[in-house]
DNA sequence: ATCTGCCAAGATGTATACAACGCGCGGGAT
DNA sequence: ATCCCGCGCGTTGTATACATCTTGGCAGAT
Protein backbone atom coordinates (compact mmCIF):
# COMPACT_ATOMS: atom_id res chain seq x y z
CA UNK A 1 0.00 0.00 0.00
CA UNK A 2 1.21 3.59 -0.46
CA UNK A 3 2.84 5.23 2.23
CA UNK A 4 1.09 7.33 4.93
CA UNK A 5 2.96 10.18 4.62
CA UNK A 6 2.58 10.02 0.63
CA UNK A 7 -1.14 9.97 1.14
CA UNK A 8 -0.86 13.17 3.59
CA UNK A 9 0.67 14.75 1.33
CA UNK A 10 -1.55 14.23 -1.18
CA UNK A 11 -4.28 15.20 0.53
CA UNK A 12 -2.82 18.39 1.86
CA UNK A 13 -1.59 19.18 -1.81
CA UNK A 14 -5.10 18.76 -2.98
CA UNK A 15 -7.04 20.99 -0.40
CA UNK A 16 -4.80 23.31 -1.01
CA UNK A 17 -4.82 23.68 -4.63
CA UNK A 18 -8.53 23.77 -4.39
CA UNK A 19 -8.29 26.71 -2.09
CA UNK A 20 -5.62 28.49 -4.06
CA UNK A 21 -7.45 28.11 -7.18
CA UNK A 22 -10.75 29.63 -5.69
CA UNK A 23 -12.38 26.30 -6.19
CA UNK A 24 -13.09 27.02 -2.21
CA UNK A 25 -13.64 30.59 -2.35
CA UNK A 26 -12.70 32.37 1.02
CA UNK A 27 -16.04 32.36 3.58
CA UNK A 28 -16.37 28.33 2.10
CA UNK A 29 -17.38 25.86 4.75
CA UNK A 30 -16.06 22.63 4.65
CA UNK A 31 -17.09 19.90 5.84
CA UNK A 32 -14.80 17.10 7.73
CA UNK A 33 -17.41 14.62 7.19
CA UNK A 34 -17.79 15.15 3.49
CA UNK A 35 -14.58 15.49 2.44
CA UNK A 36 -13.40 12.20 4.35
CA UNK A 37 -15.87 10.11 2.73
CA UNK A 38 -14.94 12.18 -0.93
CA UNK A 39 -11.40 10.79 -0.28
CA UNK A 40 -12.40 7.63 1.46
CA UNK A 41 -10.83 7.71 4.80
CA UNK A 42 -12.16 8.97 8.20
CA UNK A 43 -11.91 12.35 9.83
CA UNK A 44 -8.96 11.56 11.83
CA UNK A 45 -6.21 11.94 8.46
CA UNK A 46 -7.99 14.56 7.39
CA UNK A 47 -8.54 16.22 10.26
CA UNK A 48 -3.91 16.42 10.36
CA UNK A 49 -4.36 17.84 6.90
CA UNK A 50 -7.06 20.66 7.80
CA UNK A 51 -4.92 21.28 11.35
CA UNK A 52 -1.79 22.33 9.02
CA UNK A 53 -3.82 24.07 6.55
CA UNK A 54 -5.91 25.78 9.57
CA UNK A 55 -1.33 26.24 10.88
CA UNK A 56 -0.76 28.24 7.99
CA UNK A 57 -3.59 30.52 8.14
CA UNK A 58 -6.17 28.96 5.21
CA UNK A 59 -8.47 27.49 7.32
CA UNK A 60 -10.02 28.91 10.15
CA UNK A 61 -12.16 26.05 12.42
CA UNK A 62 -14.45 27.02 15.25
CA UNK A 63 -15.89 24.44 18.17
CA UNK A 64 -19.52 24.06 16.62
CA UNK A 65 -20.19 26.18 13.79
CA UNK A 66 -17.46 24.90 11.05
CA UNK A 67 -14.61 25.18 9.09
CA UNK A 68 -14.39 27.94 7.03
CA UNK A 69 -12.29 29.22 4.35
CA UNK A 70 -10.10 32.22 5.31
CA UNK A 71 -10.03 35.66 3.85
CA UNK A 72 -7.47 37.89 3.80
CA UNK A 73 -7.76 41.74 4.47
CA UNK A 74 -6.24 44.92 2.68
CA UNK A 75 -3.58 45.64 5.77
CA UNK A 76 -2.34 41.98 5.85
CA UNK A 77 -2.15 41.87 2.02
CA UNK A 78 0.08 45.07 2.20
CA UNK A 79 2.71 43.90 4.73
CA UNK A 80 2.80 40.20 3.20
CA UNK A 81 3.28 41.87 -0.29
CA UNK A 82 6.19 44.48 1.32
CA UNK A 83 7.70 41.69 2.73
CA UNK A 84 7.62 39.23 -0.40
CA UNK A 85 9.56 41.89 -2.26
CA UNK A 86 12.57 41.79 0.33
CA UNK A 87 12.19 38.05 0.60
CA UNK A 88 12.46 38.40 -3.77
CA UNK A 89 15.28 39.91 -3.54
CA UNK A 90 17.07 38.07 -0.98
CA UNK A 91 16.57 35.44 -3.24
CA UNK A 92 19.28 36.57 -5.37
CA UNK A 93 22.06 37.35 -2.79
CA UNK A 94 21.68 34.03 -0.23
CA UNK A 95 23.03 31.11 -1.32
CA UNK A 96 22.50 31.72 -5.36
CA UNK A 97 22.68 28.46 -7.33
CA UNK A 98 24.66 28.68 -10.74
CA UNK A 99 22.90 29.18 -13.73
CA UNK A 100 23.22 25.46 -15.62
CA UNK A 101 21.65 25.16 -18.98
CA UNK A 102 19.11 22.75 -17.20
CA UNK A 103 17.98 26.12 -15.68
CA UNK A 104 17.27 27.85 -18.79
CA UNK A 105 15.87 25.01 -19.79
CA UNK A 106 13.19 24.70 -17.64
CA UNK A 107 12.46 28.83 -17.86
CA UNK A 108 12.15 28.34 -21.83
CA UNK A 109 9.46 25.87 -21.20
CA UNK A 110 7.98 28.37 -18.46
CA UNK A 111 7.93 30.83 -21.13
CA UNK A 112 6.37 28.54 -23.62
CA UNK A 113 3.80 27.71 -21.62
CA UNK A 114 3.17 31.60 -21.33
CA UNK A 115 3.07 31.61 -25.10
CA UNK A 116 0.26 29.06 -25.25
CA UNK A 117 -1.71 31.38 -22.13
CA UNK A 118 -1.32 34.41 -24.43
CA UNK A 119 -2.96 32.95 -27.36
CA UNK A 120 -5.62 31.21 -24.93
CA UNK A 121 -6.40 33.45 -22.08
CA UNK A 122 -7.90 31.40 -19.08
CA UNK A 123 -7.23 32.91 -15.54
CA UNK A 124 -7.18 29.18 -14.21
CA UNK A 125 -4.25 28.48 -16.11
CA UNK A 126 -2.70 31.45 -15.36
CA UNK A 127 -2.80 31.15 -11.32
CA UNK A 128 -0.72 27.85 -12.33
CA UNK A 129 1.88 28.95 -14.28
CA UNK A 130 2.45 32.14 -11.55
CA UNK A 131 3.11 29.40 -8.99
CA UNK A 132 5.33 27.20 -11.13
CA UNK A 133 7.47 30.69 -11.92
CA UNK A 134 7.66 31.36 -8.25
CA UNK A 135 8.39 28.42 -7.67
CA UNK A 136 11.19 28.44 -10.43
CA UNK A 137 12.70 31.55 -8.75
CA UNK A 138 12.87 30.30 -5.63
CA UNK A 139 14.96 27.72 -7.04
CA UNK A 140 17.68 30.01 -7.86
CA UNK A 141 18.69 29.95 -4.51
CA UNK A 142 19.81 27.17 -2.21
CA UNK A 143 18.58 28.63 1.24
CA UNK A 144 16.21 26.14 2.12
CA UNK A 145 14.24 28.24 4.94
CA UNK A 146 14.25 31.06 2.74
CA UNK A 147 12.43 28.84 0.55
CA UNK A 148 9.88 27.82 2.59
CA UNK A 149 9.14 31.22 4.11
CA UNK A 150 8.55 33.00 0.71
CA UNK A 151 6.45 30.21 -1.06
CA UNK A 152 4.10 29.68 2.48
CA UNK A 153 3.95 33.36 1.93
CA UNK A 154 3.34 33.02 -1.08
CA UNK A 155 -0.08 30.92 -0.90
CA UNK A 156 -1.81 32.73 1.65
CA UNK A 157 -2.05 35.67 -0.91
CA UNK A 158 -2.28 33.85 -4.25
CA UNK A 159 -5.85 33.24 -4.15
CA UNK A 160 -6.54 37.38 -3.08
CA UNK A 161 -4.45 38.46 -6.12
CA UNK A 162 -6.66 35.54 -8.28
CA UNK A 163 -9.72 36.54 -7.06
CA UNK A 164 -8.89 40.29 -8.76
CA UNK A 165 -7.80 39.02 -12.15
CA UNK A 166 -11.14 39.83 -13.31
CA UNK A 167 -11.30 43.33 -12.43
CA UNK A 168 -8.03 43.66 -14.04
CA UNK A 169 -7.33 43.10 -17.70
CA UNK A 170 -6.33 39.33 -18.39
CA UNK A 171 -5.14 39.86 -21.71
CA UNK A 172 -2.63 42.78 -20.57
CA UNK A 173 -1.82 40.85 -17.00
CA UNK A 174 -0.33 37.57 -19.09
CA UNK A 175 1.59 40.39 -20.97
CA UNK A 176 3.07 41.73 -18.23
CA UNK A 177 4.01 38.26 -17.35
CA UNK A 178 5.59 37.55 -20.20
CA UNK A 179 7.75 40.60 -20.28
CA UNK A 180 8.99 39.31 -17.03
CA UNK A 181 9.59 36.27 -17.71
CA UNK A 182 11.82 37.56 -20.97
CA UNK A 183 13.66 39.36 -18.65
CA UNK A 184 14.57 37.18 -16.29
CA UNK A 185 15.55 34.96 -19.45
CA UNK A 186 17.91 37.92 -20.22
CA UNK A 187 19.75 38.20 -16.93
CA UNK A 188 19.92 34.28 -16.84
CA UNK A 189 21.50 34.20 -19.79
CA UNK A 190 24.41 36.23 -18.66
CA UNK A 191 24.24 34.01 -15.19
CA UNK A 192 23.09 37.26 -13.17
CA UNK A 193 20.91 35.77 -10.80
CA UNK A 194 21.06 39.00 -8.34
CA UNK A 195 19.80 40.70 -11.63
CA UNK A 196 16.99 38.45 -11.93
CA UNK A 197 16.04 38.70 -7.88
CA UNK A 198 15.71 42.54 -8.83
CA UNK A 199 13.33 41.68 -11.37
CA UNK A 200 11.50 40.07 -9.72
CA UNK A 201 11.38 42.10 -7.10
CA UNK A 202 10.15 44.99 -9.45
CA UNK A 203 7.56 43.02 -10.70
CA UNK A 204 6.72 42.17 -7.36
CA UNK A 205 5.90 45.95 -6.73
CA UNK A 206 4.10 46.47 -9.98
CA UNK A 207 1.87 43.84 -9.67
CA UNK A 208 0.58 44.82 -6.33
CA UNK A 209 0.06 48.28 -7.24
CA UNK A 210 -2.26 47.28 -9.67
CA UNK A 211 -3.86 44.98 -7.35
CA UNK A 212 -4.49 47.94 -4.89
CA UNK A 213 -6.28 50.11 -7.77
CA UNK A 214 -9.23 47.55 -7.78
CA UNK B 1 -14.52 25.21 31.63
CA UNK B 2 -11.32 26.13 29.92
CA UNK B 3 -11.78 27.07 26.29
CA UNK B 4 -10.21 24.40 23.90
CA UNK B 5 -8.02 27.01 21.82
CA UNK B 6 -6.19 27.82 25.53
CA UNK B 7 -5.81 24.72 26.59
CA UNK B 8 -4.09 23.52 23.13
CA UNK B 9 -1.75 26.98 23.06
CA UNK B 10 -0.48 25.96 26.17
CA UNK B 11 -0.09 22.69 26.03
CA UNK B 12 1.97 23.64 22.84
CA UNK B 13 4.13 26.18 24.28
CA UNK B 14 4.71 23.74 27.35
CA UNK B 15 6.20 21.42 24.64
CA UNK B 16 7.77 23.66 22.71
CA UNK B 17 9.60 25.42 25.68
CA UNK B 18 11.05 21.82 27.00
CA UNK B 19 12.33 21.40 23.57
CA UNK B 20 13.74 24.83 23.50
CA UNK B 21 15.32 24.71 26.63
CA UNK B 22 16.96 21.00 25.89
CA UNK B 23 14.72 19.05 28.86
CA UNK B 24 14.12 17.22 25.74
CA UNK B 25 17.63 17.28 24.19
CA UNK B 26 17.98 16.56 20.28
CA UNK B 27 17.12 12.91 19.39
CA UNK B 28 14.94 12.19 22.79
CA UNK B 29 12.35 10.07 21.97
CA UNK B 30 8.73 11.42 23.53
CA UNK B 31 5.81 8.99 23.78
CA UNK B 32 2.46 10.03 22.74
CA UNK B 33 0.93 7.64 25.84
CA UNK B 34 3.37 9.19 28.60
CA UNK B 35 2.98 12.48 27.81
CA UNK B 36 -1.14 12.33 27.19
CA UNK B 37 -0.92 11.18 30.55
CA UNK B 38 1.40 13.67 32.20
CA UNK B 39 -1.30 16.50 30.67
CA UNK B 40 -4.63 14.46 32.02
CA UNK B 41 -5.51 14.39 28.30
CA UNK B 42 -5.99 11.44 25.50
CA UNK B 43 -3.57 10.60 22.76
CA UNK B 44 -5.50 13.24 20.13
CA UNK B 45 -5.37 16.21 21.25
CA UNK B 46 -1.73 15.52 21.95
CA UNK B 47 -1.38 14.64 18.67
CA UNK B 48 -2.55 17.38 17.25
CA UNK B 49 -0.04 19.41 19.26
CA UNK B 50 2.69 17.13 18.30
CA UNK B 51 1.80 17.47 14.14
CA UNK B 52 2.25 21.42 14.75
CA UNK B 53 5.49 20.83 15.97
CA UNK B 54 6.51 18.60 13.35
CA UNK B 55 5.48 20.71 10.77
CA UNK B 56 7.74 23.93 12.39
CA UNK B 57 10.78 20.96 12.47
CA UNK B 58 10.50 20.69 16.10
CA UNK B 59 10.07 17.08 16.11
CA UNK B 60 9.84 14.01 13.41
CA UNK B 61 7.34 11.27 13.71
CA UNK B 62 7.99 8.08 12.02
CA UNK B 63 5.32 5.10 11.54
CA UNK B 64 6.14 2.05 14.01
CA UNK B 65 9.51 4.33 15.38
CA UNK B 66 8.54 6.32 17.48
CA UNK B 67 8.67 10.47 17.99
CA UNK B 68 12.14 12.46 18.17
CA UNK B 69 13.38 15.79 18.34
CA UNK B 70 15.02 16.78 15.87
CA UNK B 71 18.86 17.94 15.45
CA UNK B 72 20.15 20.67 13.20
CA UNK B 73 23.23 20.40 10.85
CA UNK B 74 25.49 22.75 10.44
CA UNK B 75 24.74 23.52 6.40
CA UNK B 76 20.87 23.99 7.76
CA UNK B 77 22.23 26.61 10.97
CA UNK B 78 24.58 28.08 8.55
CA UNK B 79 21.59 29.28 5.92
CA UNK B 80 19.11 30.17 8.84
CA UNK B 81 21.46 32.43 10.91
CA UNK B 82 22.05 34.10 7.09
CA UNK B 83 18.10 34.79 6.69
CA UNK B 84 17.73 35.91 10.20
CA UNK B 85 20.52 38.35 9.48
CA UNK B 86 18.46 39.85 6.83
CA UNK B 87 15.23 39.62 8.86
CA UNK B 88 16.11 41.18 11.47
CA UNK B 89 17.40 44.22 9.31
CA UNK B 90 14.05 44.37 7.87
CA UNK B 91 12.53 44.66 11.08
CA UNK B 92 13.63 48.18 10.87
CA UNK B 93 12.69 49.01 7.53
CA UNK B 94 9.06 47.39 7.34
CA UNK B 95 6.18 49.10 8.95
CA UNK B 96 8.91 50.41 12.11
CA UNK B 97 6.25 51.45 15.40
CA UNK B 98 7.42 54.46 16.63
CA UNK B 99 9.13 54.30 19.97
CA UNK B 100 7.29 54.79 22.75
CA UNK B 101 8.66 55.62 26.36
CA UNK B 102 6.43 52.57 27.06
CA UNK B 103 8.88 51.02 24.79
CA UNK B 104 11.92 51.63 26.32
CA UNK B 105 10.69 50.48 29.77
CA UNK B 106 10.13 47.36 28.12
CA UNK B 107 13.61 47.25 27.04
CA UNK B 108 14.70 49.23 30.52
CA UNK B 109 13.36 45.94 32.33
CA UNK B 110 15.11 43.42 30.07
CA UNK B 111 18.10 45.77 30.81
CA UNK B 112 17.52 44.78 34.28
CA UNK B 113 17.10 41.45 33.85
CA UNK B 114 20.21 41.56 32.39
CA UNK B 115 21.92 42.95 35.17
CA UNK B 116 20.60 40.28 37.27
CA UNK B 117 21.88 37.34 35.11
CA UNK B 118 25.03 39.02 34.77
CA UNK B 119 25.65 38.74 39.16
CA UNK B 120 24.28 35.29 38.75
CA UNK B 121 25.05 33.47 35.53
CA UNK B 122 22.50 30.72 34.49
CA UNK B 123 21.96 29.35 31.23
CA UNK B 124 18.53 28.45 31.45
CA UNK B 125 17.81 31.76 32.12
CA UNK B 126 19.93 33.30 29.33
CA UNK B 127 18.28 31.37 26.89
CA UNK B 128 14.75 32.81 28.54
CA UNK B 129 16.34 36.62 28.30
CA UNK B 130 17.20 35.80 24.68
CA UNK B 131 13.90 34.93 23.36
CA UNK B 132 12.41 37.61 25.28
CA UNK B 133 14.95 40.52 24.55
CA UNK B 134 14.41 38.51 20.63
CA UNK B 135 10.79 38.91 20.49
CA UNK B 136 11.02 42.88 21.89
CA UNK B 137 13.23 43.26 18.79
CA UNK B 138 10.47 41.93 16.68
CA UNK B 139 7.84 44.27 18.38
CA UNK B 140 9.76 47.02 16.64
CA UNK B 141 7.88 46.43 13.37
CA UNK B 142 4.32 46.02 12.87
CA UNK B 143 4.59 43.26 10.02
CA UNK B 144 3.29 40.70 11.36
CA UNK B 145 3.94 38.40 8.34
CA UNK B 146 7.71 38.92 9.43
CA UNK B 147 7.30 38.53 13.05
CA UNK B 148 5.65 35.31 12.80
CA UNK B 149 8.25 34.09 10.04
CA UNK B 150 11.22 35.65 12.33
CA UNK B 151 9.98 33.51 15.43
CA UNK B 152 9.81 30.73 13.60
CA UNK B 153 13.12 30.61 12.39
CA UNK B 154 14.61 31.80 16.04
CA UNK B 155 12.30 28.83 17.76
CA UNK B 156 14.30 26.04 15.03
CA UNK B 157 17.83 27.01 15.89
CA UNK B 158 17.26 28.45 19.51
CA UNK B 159 18.26 24.72 21.00
CA UNK B 160 21.47 24.72 19.24
CA UNK B 161 22.94 27.68 20.40
CA UNK B 162 21.85 26.64 23.88
CA UNK B 163 23.57 23.57 23.38
CA UNK B 164 26.77 25.27 22.47
CA UNK B 165 27.06 27.35 25.80
CA UNK B 166 28.71 25.02 27.62
CA UNK B 167 31.36 24.97 24.87
CA UNK B 168 31.54 28.74 25.07
CA UNK B 169 32.31 31.59 27.71
CA UNK B 170 28.97 31.72 29.65
CA UNK B 171 29.90 35.52 31.01
CA UNK B 172 31.45 36.23 28.24
CA UNK B 173 28.31 35.80 25.94
CA UNK B 174 26.21 37.11 28.89
CA UNK B 175 28.76 40.77 28.64
CA UNK B 176 28.27 40.76 24.62
CA UNK B 177 24.47 40.42 25.08
CA UNK B 178 24.33 42.81 28.37
CA UNK B 179 26.37 45.19 25.36
CA UNK B 180 23.90 44.54 22.70
CA UNK B 181 20.99 45.98 24.64
CA UNK B 182 22.69 48.97 26.00
CA UNK B 183 23.59 49.58 22.64
CA UNK B 184 20.31 49.30 21.29
CA UNK B 185 19.15 51.65 24.37
CA UNK B 186 20.71 54.15 23.31
CA UNK B 187 19.26 53.71 19.22
CA UNK B 188 15.77 53.60 20.49
CA UNK B 189 16.38 56.74 23.11
CA UNK B 190 17.22 58.21 19.86
CA UNK B 191 14.15 56.82 18.23
CA UNK B 192 15.87 55.39 15.25
CA UNK B 193 14.62 52.24 14.86
CA UNK B 194 16.51 51.50 11.95
CA UNK B 195 19.59 51.65 14.03
CA UNK B 196 18.67 49.42 16.42
CA UNK B 197 17.92 47.06 13.85
CA UNK B 198 21.23 47.23 12.48
CA UNK B 199 22.78 46.56 15.71
CA UNK B 200 20.91 43.50 16.02
CA UNK B 201 22.00 42.49 12.64
CA UNK B 202 25.73 42.99 13.95
CA UNK B 203 25.32 40.96 16.68
CA UNK B 204 23.55 37.97 15.38
CA UNK B 205 26.65 37.99 12.73
CA UNK B 206 28.98 37.65 15.44
CA UNK B 207 26.99 35.13 17.61
CA UNK B 208 27.13 32.88 14.85
CA UNK B 209 30.81 33.69 14.13
CA UNK B 210 31.89 32.38 17.67
CA UNK B 211 29.02 29.56 17.51
CA UNK B 212 30.57 28.09 14.70
CA UNK B 213 33.82 28.28 15.80
CA UNK B 214 33.02 25.75 18.58
C1' DA C 1 -47.43 40.43 15.92
C1' DT C 2 -43.43 39.98 18.67
C1' DC C 3 -40.45 38.39 21.84
C1' DT C 4 -38.52 34.63 24.48
C1' DG C 5 -36.99 30.28 25.70
C1' DC C 6 -35.93 25.73 24.43
C1' DC C 7 -34.64 22.00 21.75
C1' DA C 8 -32.95 19.57 17.81
C1' DA C 9 -29.57 19.18 14.29
C1' DG C 10 -25.04 19.52 12.75
C1' DA C 11 -20.52 21.04 13.49
C1' DT C 12 -15.85 20.40 15.71
C1' DG C 13 -13.28 18.38 19.79
C1' DT C 14 -12.18 14.18 22.54
C1' DA C 15 -11.62 9.40 24.05
C1' DT C 16 -10.74 4.76 22.90
C1' DA C 17 -10.28 0.48 20.40
C1' DC C 18 -7.97 -1.46 16.61
C1' DA C 19 -4.74 -1.78 12.49
C1' DA C 20 -0.17 -1.21 10.46
C1' DC C 21 4.54 -0.93 11.05
C1' DG C 22 9.53 -1.44 12.69
C1' DC C 23 12.87 -3.14 15.78
C1' DG C 24 15.03 -6.51 18.58
C1' DC C 25 15.28 -10.76 20.86
C1' DG C 26 15.53 -15.69 20.79
C1' DG C 27 15.47 -20.25 19.06
C1' DG C 28 16.72 -23.44 15.62
C1' DA C 29 19.13 -25.02 11.39
C1' DT C 30 23.59 -25.22 9.28
C1' DA D 1 29.83 -20.48 16.31
C1' DT D 2 27.01 -18.20 13.09
C1' DC D 3 23.33 -16.99 10.41
C1' DC D 4 18.44 -16.55 9.61
C1' DC D 5 13.71 -16.75 10.33
C1' DG D 6 9.83 -15.51 13.10
C1' DC D 7 7.32 -13.55 16.54
C1' DG D 8 6.36 -10.38 20.32
C1' DC D 9 6.40 -5.77 22.01
C1' DG D 10 6.00 -0.93 21.63
C1' DT D 11 5.14 2.71 18.57
C1' DT D 12 2.51 5.71 15.41
C1' DG D 13 -1.61 5.79 12.17
C1' DT D 14 -6.67 5.03 11.54
C1' DA D 15 -11.59 4.31 12.46
C1' DT D 16 -15.46 5.15 15.27
C1' DA D 17 -18.36 6.32 19.12
C1' DC D 18 -19.27 9.94 22.17
C1' DA D 19 -18.99 14.77 24.29
C1' DT D 20 -19.37 19.62 23.69
C1' DC D 21 -20.66 23.65 21.46
C1' DT D 22 -23.28 26.91 18.31
C1' DT D 23 -26.92 28.16 15.47
C1' DG D 24 -31.52 28.35 13.72
C1' DG D 25 -36.21 27.46 13.96
C1' DC D 26 -40.40 26.46 16.29
C1' DA D 27 -43.81 26.81 19.90
C1' DG D 28 -45.91 29.43 23.33
C1' DA D 29 -46.61 33.46 26.30
C1' DT D 30 -47.38 38.29 26.22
Amino acid sequence: MADAGARFHQLYETLRTRICLLDYPPGTQLSETVLAEEFGTSRTPLRRVLARLEDEGLLRSVHGVGTMVTDVDVHEMAQTYALRMELAQLAGMLDPVPVTPEVRAVLDALIARGDGLFAQPDPRHFAQLNLDYFRFGLSLTANQPLRDMSERLYIRTARIWLKSIPRMDLSDEIAVFRDEMAQTRRALAAGDTQAAALIRRAHISLSYARLSQT
